[in-house]
Formats: C-alpha cells, sequence, structure tokens
DNA sequence: TGTACATCAGTGAACGCGCGTTCACTGATGTAC
DNA sequence: TGTACATCAGTGAACGCGCGTTCACTGATGTAC
C-alpha cells in the first residue's frame, strides 16, 4: 500500500517533479518575479489549467521551489561537513569547507540562491513551512562551533554590554549550549557569508575581484577567525 | 544663457524628476522587475507614450533610478565620514559611522537598494554610467584606510600566496597606496557590510536578529577590526 | 515689435503580446460490491 | 471476474487585466529675421 502507488499516484509524482523542474528552468531565465505558470505549461505541452491540479496557485508553484532550494543548499552544506568529519578534519577545515560547499552551490544554482538570498519576490511572502529547510545551513555550522567548543573551546573577546541580553536570547532561541559571544559571531559569519557569495554572484566583483575562488578562499578563513577558530 | 533657461526646459527637468519620483514610488510597491513605464504615466496623469520624451525605453529609466540610487547612497557615505572627520574621530571611529550610514540609507530607500545590491533585474545589464556612482562608498572606506595607513599603519597579517598576485592587481586598479593584505581585506569587509545590510533588510533576520541595530553596531566593530583597524 | 517657421511636449489609438485564474467538459484510472 | 460508480488529470474557451512601444496628430513654446 505504501511501496507500490497505483499508476495515478506514479504519475502525479512525476509531472509535479516535471512542473518543478520547468519552473527552475524558466526561473533561470527570466527570474522568480516573471516565473509565468503559463510558460512552464507551455513548456511542458500541457494547457496551462492544468497545472492548477499540482498547485493551487503560482505563490504555491513559488514556495515549493523556494523550500527545495533550502533544501538542497542545506544538503549540499551538510554533506560537506559530514565528508571533512569523515576525513578527520579540525573545525576550521569543517567551517571552512561548508562555506565552500555554499559557494560552489550557489555558482551552481545561481536563480535558486536568488531565490531565497536575493532581494524578495514583490507580492509574495514566504509561509511557515520554509523556516525549516531554511536553517540548514545555520545549523551546520552551529554544530561545527559546538564540536569546536566542546574540543579546545573558543576563545572571543567577551560581548560589549549593549549585546548580552540579545546574543543571550539567540542562544536559547537556536544556539543552546555556545556561549553567547559565539553565537553572536556566528550570526555576523552567517550575514557575512551571504554577503560574499550575493556580491559574487549578482555581479558586483566585475572589475572588482578577479581571481574569485581564491579570494573566497581568504574571506572564509577570516570568517573562521571571527568565530573564533583561527588558523593554526 | 546657462543660469535661466526657458520654460521648455524648466518644465523638461521638472518633469524629469516627477517620472523619476513616481517611478520610486512604484519600485517600493511592486519591485523592479514589475517596474511599469503605464503605471508612472497613469499616476502622474500623463499618457503612457508622453514618457518617451523623457526616456527613450522602460531599461533608461530603470538605468537612470540605478543611478541616483548609487550617488544617494555614495553621497550618504561621503557625508557621514565628513561629519565624523570634522568632529575629530580616529579613523575606526569614521569607518564605523560609514557602515551605520550605509544601513541607515539602506533602511530608508529599501527598494532602491534592492534596486543596487539585490539580485540582477531579469533582462536588464547596467551600462557603464553606473561605474563611477557605484564605487562613492567603497572610495569612501579606502580614503579612511589611506589616512589610517597614513597615520599609524594598519597592522594585518600577510597575504596567502594564492592572493598576493591579485591583491597587487587590486591595488594598483583601484587603491594605490595601501598594502595589498589591507586592500583585500577591504574587499571582503565591503562584502561583509553589504551581506549585513542585505540580510536585515530583505527578511532573513526574521526569527533570528531581533536588536538590528546594536547587532549591526558590533558587526561593523568586527568589520573595522578585519582591516586592521582593532578597538582602542 | 511683429511675423513665419521650427521645435518639441503631450495625445489617443493601435499593435501584438502575455498573464493568473475559473469553469464546464471529457475520458481514463481506480474502487466497491 | 464483471459491472457501476467515483475520482481526478487534462482540455479548451473565456474573463479581465496589464504591458512596452510606435505613430500620426495637435498645439504651445521658442527662434530668426
Amino acid at each position: 500500500m505504501s511501496t507500490v502507488r497505483g499508476a495515478r499516484e506514479r504519475a502525479r509524482v512525476e509531472v509535479t517533479a516535471a512542473i518543478k523542474d520547468e519552473a527552475r528552468r524558466s526561473l533561470a531565465a527570466e527570474g522568480a518575479a516573471k516565473l509565468s505558470l503559463r510558460a512552464v505549461a507551455r513548456e511542458l505541452g500541457m494547457v496551462s489549467s492544468a497545472l492548477y491540479r499540482y498547485f493551487p496557485s503560482r505563490n504555491d508553484l513559488l514556495t515549493a521551489l523556494i523550500i527545495d532550494a533550502y533544501d538542497s543548499l542545506g544538503a549540499a552544506a551538510e554533506d560537506a561537513d559530514r565528508t571533512a568529519l569523515a576525513a578527520g578534519a579540525p573545525p576550521r577545515a569543517r567551517w571552512i569547507a561548508v562555506c565552500e560547499a555554499v559557494r560552489a552551490w550557489a555558482l551552481a544554482h545561481p536563480h535558486e540562491y536568488a531565490l531565497v538570498y536575493g532581494s524578495p519576490v514583490p507580492g509574495y511572502s514566504a509561509p511557515q513551512d520554509t523556516i525549516g529547510p531554511a536553517s540548514r545551513v545555520a545549523n551546520t555550522l552551529i554544530g561545527i562551533l559546538r564540536s569546536a567548543y566542546a574540543g579546545h573551546g573558543l576563545a572571543l573577546p567577551p560581548l560589549p554590554a549593549g549585546l548580552r541580553r540579545e546574543a543571550g536570547r539567540m542562544t536559547s532561541d537556536f544556539a543552546e549550549g555556545l556561549p553567547p559571544e559565539v553565537t553572536a559571531a556566528l550570526v555576523a559569519a552567517w550575514a557575512q557569508l551571504v554577503g560574499l557569495v550575493s556580491l559574487e554572484l549578482f555581479g558586483q566583483y566585475e572589475r572588482v575581484v578577479e581571481e574569485r575562488a581564491a579570494f573566497f578562499a581568504h574571506a572564509a578563513g577570516q570568517l573562521a577567525h571571527g568565530v573564533g577558530l583561527p588558523a593554526a
């Protein structure tokens, strides 16, 4: 009953996937704001109204793409960490591996990256379902810092008075067990990581940075330093 | 001849400004991808074809908005630095003042910020004219580092071998006079600054960072540290 | 100062296009007896 | 195993909308003599 579904159910799964694949292709050509159900249907040889059997509206299709993008990016980050960990890498190397994985995924899926980390799509607001997938990358980074902290500890300067409460709240909200100054540094590093990737991807490195891989590797090392994972 | 223009010329300047103002308003409501000449014209009580007397196409209007946005942001950064300098602030305080000015401008003009630092508008590619205005913020930061370097110097660890050439090239391209490791750190800090502002603005701080001003101030201090401007 | 002409802002209609969504329908697949 | 009915994927037409851009035009402003 749960393994062998009927032809109807199997077809449904396949067509749903085909719609999302085609929508991702359309995303790449036109951007999220111009994602069009009719264009997707046309490309699939269906009539546009048929898509409504699969997604109740354009926004629901967008939501599905966003969740998939977060999940795909999150999986890439988790894989990179798992691989580094299996190779016996210390926390700093794991951190850098995850940063590199995020950048690599973004370069491979620029429009899905823009979908989640670019400017918001006008008229669209992400529903609750995106929250879980959205935090996978951050959780991976938190995991690395947790094990570093459990190992040799993380030495960071104390927080300014004005930020202690907020850092405490953030810690108990999503980074239980870390010292608050590490939590604060982590969030800042995460924002900075996204900044590095976004600027490269959105064309701001034009005429500025040429050797982008080397530059990113250096910056990722600085980020590691910023969260208390200094070199050597 | 150059001071008192005819009624025609004065009208042209005013209508051009009115069109851009209305377009900025429309930007805020719908986003850049949906910026519509017809909607702008409608709002101004003109007929849509009349706009073609002022901008040869939709893309040219977009370009004008982008240049204005870069200029407005650049002016905000420069003002902040001038003010800090006039108050006798040391380089680190000037750096932080400029970062704060960028954030404040972005919060005040979120859609213009998204226009220049958000995901690229599909089907639009920025022409040469945007390059100059685009670099005003970076140039302000470079100026601060130059005077810090001329003063007490800037102590940063040496660059990894793989980045020395690139850092040298960047230095001679746009930061003549700075040590290459400072140039590299500056570019990374600039990307990270944009990341901090973008994430806050694009809604990624939801459920994560609450006391955003305090958090940003702390992060800006870390950025200053990263370019060799440590506290006290 | 007055006249003839050139310039140009703004009009209104049109072209050709694409969009999201609804709805009554057909016909194939699945289910209960 | 066979029949009757329910479910549901996909169709095709339609609604009502908005878009960028072109074009021939009117009428006011500016310029040269």
